[in-house]
RNA sequence: GGAGGAGUACCCAAGUGGUUUAAGGGGGCAGUUUGCUAAACUGUUAGGGGCUUUGCCCGCGUGGGUUCAAAUCCCACCUCCUCCGCCA
């Protein structure tokens, strides 16, 4: 959530802001309106609050002397009753002003591109060359499906569309990329493993920035009130909520293996086939909580973390600056990784780094204290090291041969103890 | 699911309706003393919001309620502990 001082003293700074990431700047209007009487009711409150303790004082005195307290007990159940009223006008207009702040996205970095959407980011690195194949390569679902490791007709006979069987080798692959991602993390990287509930309650969904404006994109438990993370993010970065971290603990490294689950609503007829875009899917987040100061050198390590894991993979793939436009809702900054899919002869998101300054830690209260200092909010920061179906498919892709089967990468044979699939 | 018990600040802990503006201790920090360390002594130490900022309001697990007045009384919820039942 953006700075309510900040949104007060110089709302032209977030009007602009917004305007480049096209949202809606009308809730800045909106805000001021709510907050003035939000500021005017609760000084109100508090000066009444003042007299009743005062009264209240004398009440006391009163009759411990002995004297006769009634008509001013009368008086100050009266002031009693009007701070009610006003509370809970009170409460009412913080429920507005929750509508309001909710629902007003990040402010991107300086160092964003312009842009309105997704065709206007800015490739910033490439690595790797795809390889030629001397054959019409095939899609990763049909070289799964044709080697018995992916099966998408019975997973649809479990749950429906969008879900998979992983059988034999492919279940195999899928848990070493799990093993294989989370070694490079912690033994080269040196982030901490976590492993984490996938259930978790609204607070944390808030805190994230899932929740409120995303709902409908969440699976929700009916009876429990519970939601499914829809990345491991939500689950770390919600670890240090409502917490003052040292100083000297920063940066914090967590990187974490997950099942995420996400509705896709709204993505009908969108890469329907294949691993890309399932209900269900493994990832490897990395989530960062860091000082201020140095968030941004911290964003470009995440971001070569996450790189590292495709460059030993040997997959080729390139680096995208999100515009304005593209950003996620909490981001202040965004790189993208795309990996080759020589089926559609492009490249496809597989990791997602974002630094989101602030705004994650003000709406989950997470701030760090130096010795001797106030308390201030850290800067969060994740991302996907990486989406590990999305990494399968890639390496079907990449590493196919014209008879169907799929070469092992280096990398993954001490995992598999196999040269081929 | 059932029956009990507990939750006070960095930690331990006192406090069952009104000088409690949360006692006391430990720890931390600053200072005095000291060749150095220790000890002793003195001071200080939760976080947050607002404004008409020498101040005021909030604050004792969370949210309501009772009362002139709530850490204290009432209700609901949350978390932890003990026991019973069920369970991978």
């Amino acid at each position: 959530m953006l700075d309510a001082k900040l949104l007060r003293k110089d709302p032209e700074k977030v009007r602009s802001a917004l305007t480049a990431r096209q949202a809606d700047i009308s809730l800045i209007d909106r805000f001021a309106k709510i907050d003035q009487k939000w500021r005017a009711l609760t000084f109100e409150a508090d000066e009444l609050k003042k007299k009743r303790n005062e009264y209240s004082e004398k009440v006391g005195q009163l009759k411990r002397s002995g004297s006769d307290a009634s008509s001013l007990m009368e008086e100050t159940r009266g002031i009693g009753d009007k701070i009610k009223g006003l509370e809970e006008e009170i409460r009412k207009i913080e429920e507005e002003l929750n509508e309001v702040i909710l629902y007003l996205p990040n402010l991107p970095h300086a160092t964003v591109p312009a842009g309105s959407d997704s065709t206007q980011n800015k490739e910033i690195k490439k690595w790797g060359s795809p390889k030629q194949f001397a054959f019409k390569p095939k899609a990763h679902d049909e070289i799964g499906t044709g080697l018995g490791i992916l099966d998408f007709d019975r997973a649809a006979k479990l749950s429906g569309s969008r879900f998979v069987v992983y059988r034999g080798m492919g279940s195999a692959l899928e848990r070493a990329l799990i093993n294989f991602m989370l070694d490079v993390h912690t033994k080269e990287h040196g982030y901490t493993e976590i492993m984490a509930p996938v259930l978790v309650n609204r607070e944390c969904m808030v805190g994230t920035g899932q929740l409120p404006k995303f709902e409908e994109e969440m699976f929700k438990l009916k009876d429990d009130p519970f939601y499914l993370i829809p990345t491991a993010e939500v689950s770390v970065t919600n670890l240090h909520r409502e917490e003052i971290l040292p100083a000297d603990k920063l940066p914090m490294k967590y990187c974490c293996y997950s099942l995420c689950f996400r509705r896709e609503a709204g993505s009908y007829g969108k890469d329907v086939k294949g691993l890309i875009r399932q209900h269900q899917f493994n990832k490897v987040e990395l989530v960062k909580f860091c000082d201020p100061a140095v968030s941004y050198d911290e964003h470009e390590k995440l971001t070569a973390d996450a790189e590292q894991i495709l460059q030993k993979l040997g997959l080729p793939y390139r680096v995208m600056a999100l515009c304005a436009g593209d950003l996620g809702f909490s981001s202040a900054k965004t790189y993208d990784l795309e990996v080759w899919f020589p089926s559609e002869g492009k490249y496809r998101e597989i990791s997602s780094c974002s630094n989101f300054e602030d705004f994650q830690a003000r709406r989950a209260n997470i701030r760090f204290k130096k010795a001797g200092g106030k308390p201030e909010f850290v800067h969060t920061l994740n991302g996907s090291g990486l989406a590990v179906g999305r990494t399968f498919a890639a390496i079907l892709e990449n590493y196919q041969r014209e008879d169907g089967r799929v070469d092992v990468p280096d990398a993954l044979k001490p995992y598999l103890q196999k040269d081929l699939i």
